[in-house]
DNA sequence: AGCCTATGTCATTCTCCGTTGACTTGGACA
DNA sequence: TGTCCAAGTCAACGGAGAATGACATAGGCT
């Protein structure tokens, strides 16, 4: 809202850099409005730039939220995560403050986004599971290979969640036993 | 959208019965497309009502949101629970089709779409702890009641969104391990 | 029966926001 | 320096959907 991407000044008449300052301004709207609360004057006000270069560079509101999304889905790391301690690794993480690392859940909070509209749900699977499931899967491995991955996927979607809304996190024993409980949680899903 | 929650005949100006519908099918919208993607319309249209009706009992799109949230979010249902067959009976309504039988979750979804709306969000904090937590809280009781609580909270909205974002439903035996396992899992939360 | 008010209907207006197209300007190149 | 195209600006359009208010009517009450 307040803040604005670009310098103060504007570019000088690069495309390239406008193109990039519209998408990253896009990024943080869809990730913090969604799609029918992001407006495209705010974005473009907040990337220094016209709306109607939204229109030119991307084709529409439609065609700016794919390039987001498509932009949003970083590689993953899944297959580098270590099967021994995975469990506590990700419990201790989901322990902690939710506004420690907002900048790492820009793309999750825009997946968020985009899954909770029915609209823009159904652009989510395909990259999901090329990006996500389909790496899962193969570093899970076992028996009930899918039933466990999405298992998985669904369990650390909702932590993330429950990490994103809660306004106070854990502390002292409480926090031990929730990272205790929920790295059991996690572990049993990945060993076969 | 084509199902019609009022009987085909319309009441027989009865305004309280008018109200419940239109909040009825409010709802129902609500839960399913959020708060930008239900339409007055649509949901006058589902309750055999008019829309300018919502307007007259509920002062408008705000104040019907608002009346459905309360609604929802009635700690009457959490208390029902069996905990015997709990595990099994939420695991076999994630199981399912996405628009199958949400009449149970809609309170969760409703939610879920409240706390991803940056406008609806603040309407929520101070309520879903009061209403719905401490609720959980109570009902399973045993150690590490916090914990456990935010976990399963954590657990069950993973469900809802893997649900939401998912296109095809398991089958055959994947299913069939989906659901044991996610039985399992839930259930272990519940019992001390 | 005959009013009278609460209930329901309809057409219209208002507002917001994405989109469009004509216009202006900067700057690269000859 | 002059030309020309890409980059950027601006105002207006159109659709969608919420809100409004005038109008119609059912049904209780006297």
């Amino acid at each position: 809202m307040t803040t604005v991407l670009a310098p103060e000044r504007s570019r000088k008449r690069d495309a390239d850099a406008t193109r990039a300052a519209i998408l990253a301004a896009a990024k943080k709207h869809f990730a913090q409005s969604g799609y029918d609360g992001a407006f495209l004057r705010d974005i473009a006000a907040d990337a220094g730039a016209d709306a109607a270069l939204i229109n030119r560079y991307f084709g529409g509101k439609d065609g700016l939220f794919a390039a987001a999304l498509k932009d949003s889905i970083a590689p993953d790391r899944i297959a580098q995560w270590d099967r021994k301690t995975f469990g506590r690794e990700v419990a201790t993480m989901m322990a902690g403050h939710a506004h420690a690392q907002v900048d790492r859940m820009h793309s999750f909070q825009f997946l968020l986004q985009a899954a909770t509209n029915p609209t823009t749900a159904p652009l989510l699977n395909e990259a999901v599971q090329e990006r996500f499931m389909c790496p899962i899967r193969d570093w899970i491995g076992g028996d009930d290979v899918e039933a466990r991955a999405r298992l998985l996927a669904s369990v650390f979607i909702g932590l993330l969640v429950e990490r994103l809304i809660r306004d106070e996190p854990l502390e002292g024993p409480e926090r031990d036993a929730f990272i205790e409980r929920t790295a059991a949680m996690l572990q049993s899903l990945v060993e076969h």
